[in-house]
DNA sequence: TTGCTATGATTTACGACGCT
DNA sequence: TAGCGTCGTAAATCATAGCA
């Protein structure tokens, strides 16, 4: 079998990678502006609709796959947070 | 970097390092399953009770050691091509 | 004590696969 | 088929533990 650890460093290098079309887009560092925004809205609901998520990557300098993106981790993450402290409980 | 709020509800403040015995249990299934290094979830579980460590610390290290295992072959591998090429340009010279 | 490197945890970005 | 959902992970980065 051998799902040979994921290579994306050969196809990357260089700012080359909007060119190819198909390739990783860098790990970026959203600002805290960002985050203290996306963060807010998450509270607000922690799902998008197509017209908040549109309106949300225009205020914030962001593409709309990105804020997907975000929203999908950021619930993933609040399910470890839950299932953590679920599991300290246990102890 | 750093901003107020992120500072009292990171775990990256309060790690410790895993034990000695821990570690090595960990070591042993990468070195055991290197073709393949990949624990299943029932693997995870066994090798949390082994080292006593939660299921998210196991994927946590596995993440860690493929990744810095590879980087550290990538650049074995750099370091030997350099080497054969001063030994090509000695003989050369 | 200081400065580095090792190490554990977290953050972006996807691939794979699910469901509608 | 398009498209958003979760899950598991790669790779980069962060924060600090720990050692020379």
């Amino acid at each position: 079998a051998v799902p040979l650890l994921y290579d994306h460093l050969t196809a990357l290098t260089l700012g080359a990678w909007q060119s190819w079309g198909k390739m990783r887009r860098p790990r970026t560092s959203f600002t805290s502006e960002q985050l203290i925004e996306l963060e807010k809205q998450f509270t607000e609901n922690r799902y998008l609709s197509r017209p908040r998520r549109y309106q949300l990557a225009q205020q914030l300098s962001l593409t709309e796959t990105q804020v997907k993106i975000w929203f999908q981790n950021r619930r993933m993450k609040s399910k470890r947070c839950a299932q953590g402290a679920a599991e300290y409980r246990e102890d | 970097i750093m901003t107020l709020k992120s500072k009292f509800c990171d775990a990256r403040r309060k790690r410790r390092n895993f034990t000695k015995a821990a570690t090595e249990i960990l070591n042993d299934y990468f070195e055991r399953h290197i073709r393949n290094p990949y624990p299943s979830e029932e693997s995870k579980e066994q090798l949390a009770r082994q080292c006593n460590i939660s299921v998210a610390q196991v994927s946590n290290w596995f993440g860690n050691k493929r990744i810095r295992y590879k980087k550290s072959a990538q650049k074995e591998r750099e370091d030997k091509e350099v080497n054969d090429c001063s030994r090509r340009n000695d003989v050369i010279a």
